[in-house]
DNA sequence: CCGCGTGTGAACATCCTGTGACGATTGTCT
DNA sequence: AGACAATCGTCACAGGATGTTCACACGCGG
């Protein structure tokens, strides 16, 4: 593992709040005392930084990772636009902070309605813009409620996110960071159907391609995991032409009449505990192993 | 309604398209003139908005199930500062955008690290603030999103958003998605019949070329899955020469002593769609089967 | 009674997913 | 630095599920 270093700034399912130190920024611009002194402000942060002086292609932006990243639009010139709506369609979770000189109301209503987070006019003090940055990031991580307080379990598996790993048995199945967030952000649902764009643009942060099959590869890769630790079970369901859900589900077969009643099953815990909606009544869990 | 619908149309994997619209706003502000251009502008929007004039307790503004709030800092006077970080405290997921007078950047970068999401100077545009508040918003609004799941039930039949599916006593008719996308809408419009043409550009996403009979070979296989799991009612009625119509109908001549108690037939819903008969008089109800 | 719209079943074409393998990339250890 | 291992993303293929079209039977409406 040592996955999780870098692993939960960016398009974390469910970040752990802890982290509020590892973010990635760029700045796009030309003017270089600007981008000297906020530099040298974001190296005293510890953000990771990198600094674009011409125009990068939307997709370029895409494969570096970011948190958020500080844009002065004149310098991509006329496609500014274009390009802006290409990056906040790909990266909708990506904090965009544009920082350029003059520019008129509509404009800027024109930038922030394209998916702009923020909008700021040159010349203007580097601490507001790293404040802006970080109003802009804070915003983005949702999970604010998700503390790793409880860890959630379903059938014989039981995910613990202060671990990043899943267990049966307290046995570790040994899943990479891609499978942990897989197997998290469709537990999470409980019972619900994910569709495959939805795991895709929450696990790898933008969106999908049709025809990217990145999100039953890994869902194969669970499976092959969790069958293997879990024989009797079966978690990931198939939706065929929407995506995937997530529900425990015991392969044998109605032996209810084999569950000796002298053994006091806690139903109100155990039933907590399944992720399985409050359907599929006939769960029958004859945990008999 | 007709989630699944409306997502295909304008291609969002995950946004809820009616979502945008339920947004609830205030204003806290003594600038006549700004309250009054901008509640115009929030009227027009449709978005459901309040002013006040006076500095309310942060706790009130809690209790207001705010999705943004715009404030000016000076009708807080000296307590702004620490009315903020109560309020953020309070609700870290409130959009709160400050649209206040000249200020140092020391102010903007205090209040927007308190938790404040967006800082506008006055005088500003309306229609900028308008702007920045659905930046701020839409941020938000992805975690807790797709909560708006209501089971729709019509007969013995329950209809699940957020499975994709539907449910006779628990169990799954099965359908494949263009099935439950038809069923989904038909049972959306409330017993209102729905014409061929609009039921294909509803689902297919475009219109219907004459003699196609996708429509009619869909609704024949949804009442097939229908009739095995709940044979005992009918749900799709066709219109001659109109098109179909959903409601669900007894077979049970007044006998409802055979209907299980276990699901609460919608009788709304039915007497409802009884009375729609919105086209040309010609109801004439042809559901003979 | 005729014309047209609809129900029905099946054949056909298409799309979708499961699967195994391969190269690319990243991070670790020596 | 270089080798090595783990992980990740893409590809091609196969099988199956799904969607579409067709021909024919039937009933409605005029």
């Amino acid at each position: 593992m040592t996955d999780s270093t870098t692993a939960r700034d960016e398009a974390a399912p469910s970040g752990q709040g802890s982290a509020s130190a590892a973010l990635r920024i760029a700045v796009l611009d030309r003017d270089s005392g600007f981008i000297q002194v906020l530099s040298k402000r974001l190296d005293r942060l510890g953000w990771e930084h990198r600094v674009l002086a011409s125009p990068v292609p939307a997709d370029a932006v895409v494969a570096m990772r970011l948190s958020a990243l500080v844009v002065d639009l004149a310098v991509l010139g006329p496609q500014a636009w274009e390009w802006l709506e290409r990056l906040c369609g790909a990266l909708p979770d990506l904090g965009i902070v544009v920082c350029t000189g003059p520019s008129t109301v509509a404009q800027r209503v024109r930038g922030l309605r394209l998916g702009a987070d923020d909008w700021i006019t040159k010349p203007c003090h580097p601490e507001e813009v790293i404040a802006r940055v970080q109003s802009v990031v804070r915003r983005r991580r949702r999970p604010s409620g998700r503390t790793e307080t409880k860890p959630l379990t379903a059938g014989e598996v039981e995910i613990r996110s202060d671990r990043f790993q899943a267990f049966v048995n307290e046995a570790s199945l040994d899943l990479t960071r891609r499978e942990f967030e897989l197997i998290e952000l469709l537990a999470a649902a409980e019972g619900r159907v994910l569709e495959r764009e939805e795991i895709y643009s929450r696990l790898w942060g933008y969106t999908m391609v049709r025809g990217d099959r990145s999100v039953d590869v890994f869902v194969r890769k669970l499976r092959q995991k969790l069958e293997k630790s879990s024989p009797r079970w079966r978690y990931i369901h198939t939706h065929f032409g929407i995506g995937y859900r997530f529900a425990a589900e015991s392969l044998d077969v109605e032996a209810d009449v084999e569950v000796p009643a002298s053994i006091p099953v806690d139903w109100d815990a155990r039933d907590q505990g399944e992720l399985a909606g409050p359907h599929e009544g006939r769960e029958l869990t004859t945990d008999s192993l």
